[in-house]
DNA sequence: CTCCTTACTTTGATTAGTCAAAATAAACGT
DNA sequence: ACGTTTATTTTGACTAATCAAAGTAAGGAG
């Protein structure tokens, strides 16, 4: 069995990978994981010779789809775990995820099945982020932001891409859950503002970088 | 925070103490732990500096106050997470324990208490052992077994004092679930055989030693 | 082309937890 | 009391994961 540090390298891989990029670079690891560079270098090496990870000294590393397939299935149970908490034991958004971040290395595949059985085999987390099917199939679908999308045009929001309890603490207040219709009344390049409103609701001022936090689709 | 062995070492220092030994041996705590005893030494005495345990050298080891509110936690972790798994995931009775092993080291008290609050506060597992209080309270109460009780008097199975798969199988394809109602017909100390007999059912032989495994109360 | 910056790798050391096997102490039987 | 058994402790070594800091490669900027 991987261990819950090998867990968590394979998972930031694929998540850090998702993004487009086929390489991740160790610079990028080591950020994620909160580590040094040296560590990822070493732990990398390790991961190769396992067969988990392909290893380009210099340039970065792939999952391999051994590596990949343990990947999706902590990112299934992270995923279905904050529904679950959410859910079932109605805890705060904000919070869940730094539990799961625990909870996903100790819970069984057995345990998993029931918990997705439980909550009706849903699709995506409270957070809009797709959860990875039994068989390791992840909805990749490329969404537009807050900060890409037409102006004026009706929205619904889909997914929030920022874990981080103070940004989905914010996403609440100012009620930008997923599901939530919205439009982007105005966008400014230069002072770097978007402005967005819901159906019934007072303008919203958020910056580029927040925006693009929110992803989601045209409505109908 | 405790380590998840950490948190082994204290929990099974107090399943230990629990059998109303003061100190408990290095050799007991190796046997548990599935260590070899000059592990427990060297854990032991870390222990002792980080102001869990007492260690009596060749004698034994003592929880200090400090030390048995963090294995009383740790069992009330497991203990809830088997009534979780049994009662909201219908899993089986026999596999519980080994993913609440798992379990217990990964919930933090914020979801403790929630599912505390779903399982409606239950006051003993599956099994029938009692879930320690948050307050750190633990009922104790000794039970006499189904090797020790008077022969024709009705009862009630209290608890089952043996978590191995094997033995709770057994257990409950004989109906023997804490609840039932039963009583003992006979008992040859000779041949170490004990029979029992459920109100309506046919009279069932197990070794003394069995019979020792199984908690209960005389009815009314 | 050379220097500089930046990312990456290597090296040596550290911590937690473990085992095998040798050393020691306590208890026990005759 | 003496030697033997048994439990415990000690010692030395190992693995996984980590960091600090020194070394190395690759890609610009001039």
């Amino acid at each position: 069995m991987a261990t819950s540090t090998v867990e968590n390298y394979l998972k930031h891989m694929l998540l850090l990978s998702e993004g487009g990029e086929e390489l991740v670079s160790m610079g990028a690891l080591a950020e994620a994981l909160a580590v040094v560079p040296g560590t990822v270098t070493t732990m990398v090496k390790a991961l190769a010779d396992s067969g988990h990870v392909e290893h380009r000294p210099r340039q970065g590393v792939r999952l391999t789809p051994s590596g990949r397939r343990v990947a999706l299935n902590v990112l299934r149970k992270h995923r279905l775990v904050e529904c679950f908490l959410v859910n079932v034991l109605k805890m705060d958004w904000a919070a869940v995820d730094t539990e799961a971040e625990q909870l996903e290395h100790a819970i069984s595949d057995e345990v998993l099945d029931r918990l997705d059985a439980l909550l009706g085999h849903p699709e995506t987390d409270p957070h809009g982020d797709p959860i990875p099917s039994r068989q390791g199939k992840l909805d990749s679908q490329v969404y537009a932001t807050l900060a890409t999308c037409v102006v004026e045009k009706p929205l619904r929001i889909v997914r929030i891409t920022d874990q981080s309890a103070e940004f989905l603490l914010f996403v609440e207040q100012n009620g930008l859950l997923p599901g939530e219709s919205v439009r982007v009344t105005e966008r400014n390049l230069a002072s770097g503002l978007v402005t967005a409103k819901k159906t019934a609701g007072r303008p919203l001022a958020l910056s580029l970088a927040a925006a693009g936090k929110i992803l989601i689709q045209p409505t109908r």
